[in-house]
DNA sequence: AGCTCTTCCTGAAAGC
DNA sequence: TGCTTTCAGGAAGAGC
């Protein structure tokens, strides 16, 4: 699933190739993950790419002001969300169309953009710029930018679940499951603590293991959990650094403990439960309820 | 405010 | 063996 380090990963490779090239024309294939399918065709050929950037998990091309038939003077830029499923990159017209494949963007030197998805949780809309500022006032912060009191201003106070809050775009921009989990455990922080109750000796530890994390998966081109490729097709390495998510039952590389999967936050999380203590609330409710602690 | 449940979708894996 | 059921999950929305 395409977190931060995948959709940067997939950034670069277009950015090696994209910019500078203009959109001809428009085939779509299925069209529900698209929040506008008609305008992409109205609006894309004759605009140039002027950038790929990314904001969160989503994508961004910049693309130039007109001469296009439509809408000239208009800044537009085409937004990609990836979703669980989703691949951004570009072919020749000649080489094989991966099944899923539900959007071709013809460039004028005869290659395509393709977009394929086989969920189709993914997402793709062309944003004006005027409401480009909307757009990013509904994000977080990048967590690979922000400041330790910034990051700390941002959970103070919350009383949600440390995990629930870091799957959410709104509090930081471009985390998911994976590196949300790896983060927890290199942080020693248990999933299920509330972000008010953790002091700022482990707040600072979070905002560590969170960029130590993710500049390593980015360094080893995301990892490859369902059939993940970058822009140029090549899977990542990040999966063999995994020392939690998708550990259930092996030994917990710090200490041996097993590693231990429960839903949080409606996810599957996988933590230690040695070097990342339950809070205390949960232990007793869990005492109270006669649930067997071990599986 | 925050939690849980549901929906979207497909393919892999588990169950029978 | 082969068919059927379950599950996974990013994000958003409903209801509590």
């Amino acid at each position: 699933m395409p977190e931060l380090p995948e959709v940067e990963t997939i950034v670069r490779g277009l950015r090696t190739v994209l910019p500078g090239h203009t959109f001809t024309s428009v085939r779509l294939g299925k069209t529900d993950f698209i929040e506008d399918p008609a305008a992409l065709g109205e609006l894309l050929p004759g605009r140039r790419i002027e950038g790929v950037e990314r904001m969160g998990k989503f994508i961004r091309l910049v693309l130039s002001v007109g001469p296009v038939a439509k809408s000239p003077e208009r800044q537009i830029d085409l937004i990609v969300h990836l979703g669980m499923t989703g691949w951004l990159g570009v072919r020749r017209p000649e080489d094989p169309v991966a099944p899923h494949t539900h959007a071709f963007f013809e460039l004028e030197d005869g290659r395509e953009l393709r977009y394929t998805d086989i969920r189709r949780f993914g997402q793709m809309l062309l944003l004006a710029a005027d409401q480009m500022g909307a757009f990013g006032e509904r994000l977080g912060k990048e967590p690979l930018e922000i400041s330790a009191s910034e990051f700390n201003k941002r959970l103070a106070g919350r009383h949600a679940r440390i995990k629930a809050l870091l799957l959410d775009q709104r509090v930081f921009r471009g985390l998911g499951n994976i590196y949300a989990d790896e983060s927890l455990w290199q942080a020693r922080i248990h999933p299920a603590r509330l972000a008010a109750r953790l002091n700022s000796t482990e707040l600072g530890r979070l905002r560590k293991a969170i960029r130590r994390v993710l500049l390593r998966a980015i360094e080893d081109r995301g990892s490859s959990i369902s059939d993940f490729v970058d822009a140029e097709g090549q899977p990542g390495e990040y999966q063999q650094r995994h020392r939690a998510y998708g550990r259930e039952g092996k030994p917990c590389f710090r200490c041996g403990t097993k590693i231990r999967r429960e839903i949080v936050a409606g996810r599957s999380s996988f933590f230690c439960p040695h070097c990342q203590p339950a809070p205390r609330k949960l232990r007793s409710i869990r005492r109270q309820s006669g649930k067997p602690s071990e599986k």
